[in-house]
DNA sequence: GTGAAGAGATGACAACGTCATCCGAAATTC
DNA sequence: GAATTTCGGATGACGTTGTCATCTCTTCAC
């Protein structure tokens, strides 16, 4: 079999090589991860998906646990992409965007449960890292909540509403949410009746 | 060395003998667990804690996700104790009971945040494993909230609070609380704020 | 006592993460 | 434009881990 030129996947130059190599890298991982979970994502598997050897990712990657927090991280600025544009949309009211932005967290648990965990994940070389990662989407989720209940609570209640969507939605994805005995309440209910109550208190007075 | 007889840690029949092996499995996978995270919680060291060797589980659990599996179990078994005994308190009102309960669900998580996470995770041999362990919890804990909102919406309640609370906890757990961004908010402040709410959403008519 | 049963020890294997080393093409230097 | 350096990728190897097959030896049933 002719090895497959190097430095070749339609790209010429090393460093543009390089980088798709990354990129690859990267989406095989996330892939792996949403098809098998965790446990499918061996670097083995990952680099023969990108068309690399076991080796190679140690060219991009300190190990494996960084290549995984990339992936976390790049997920948590997607979230934090969608937040933005949620945010800026005129069309919406507070509670609108607010209902937005937990919903599209609900999304990321419901569509990719184990990307979901990982999101959440503590490794253990560097437990903080995803929560590095997951700050500036806070930090915009904060903004969010500080135009519904103003600048003085904002901080509680944002901590509050993020913390319990992520906790809804991780019962969804544990599975411990859609049974009957719980009357069949999806995540979008609850966090509905959480907006509710939080927009209550703040009613024009 | 000479090879400590078998059969005789203390009790002489074979019954009790395995049953205290099991027993010892159980608690050494639970403190490898506590100290160094599930990264520490391997089969040869759960045996050598337990003073027999790598091989010696399997004669208990079936596989490694077995043993996991019950010590999750376990500590829902726990929890679920501890909430029956605050549901018969008659010293506390229903809002005090609901506020222990969640509490005490915040205090395994900061405490033992490594068993938190295996109580919340979901092996990939039986995903669901641990959602069964948790639902007699859970049950008792819907008990209370029926006593403080009424049986209409107790499930809805339910499910809204001890997801939140989990998730708040899960915050604390991953290190996405005690930002000063956040306003040093504590899990115990949130799920007092979040007890309020529910609450007042349904103070006598 | 004799046989069956079962807990534990031991050896072995495959898969995995990781490292040291080697190879070869691209970038850089003169 | 030739020599040299750089560096992404391939390859071989090692230690660790989960798991299984096999063996040993104590306890239990009769």
């Amino acid at each position: 079999m002719s090895p497959r030129r190097r430095y070749d996947r339609g790209v010429t130059t090393r460093a543009e090589s390089a980088a798709a190599t990354r990129r690859a890298l990267l989406t095989s991982a996330a892939e792996l991860l949403d098809e098998g979970g965790l446990e499918a994502v061996t670097l083995r598997a990952v680099g023969a998906r990108a068309g690399v050897t076991r080796g190679a990712p140690y060219r991009h990657f300190p190990d494996k646990e960084s290549l995984l927090i990339a992936v976390g991280t790049q997920a948590w600025e997607r979230l934090g992409e969608r937040t933005r544009t949620l945010r800026a949309d005129p069309e919406l009211s507070a509670a609108g965007k607010l209902r937005g932005a937990l919903t599209a967290l609900i999304g990321v648990g419901r569509t990719q449960p184990h990307l979901y965990k990982v999101m959440f994940s503590n490794p253990p070389g560097d437990p903080a890292a995803l929560a590095r990662a997951a700050e500036p989407t806070q930090t915009e989720f904060l903004a969010i909540v500080a135009d519904l209940v103003g600048e003085r609570d904002a901080r509680r209640y944002a901590a509050l509403l993020i913390g319990s969507a992520s906790g809804i939605a991780g019962m969804e994805v544990s599975g411990q949410l859609p049974h009957e005995k719980w009357g069949g309440v999806s995540a979008e209910e609850l966090v509905d009746i959480l907006v509710g109550m939080v927009a209550g208190e703040h009613r024009p007075a």
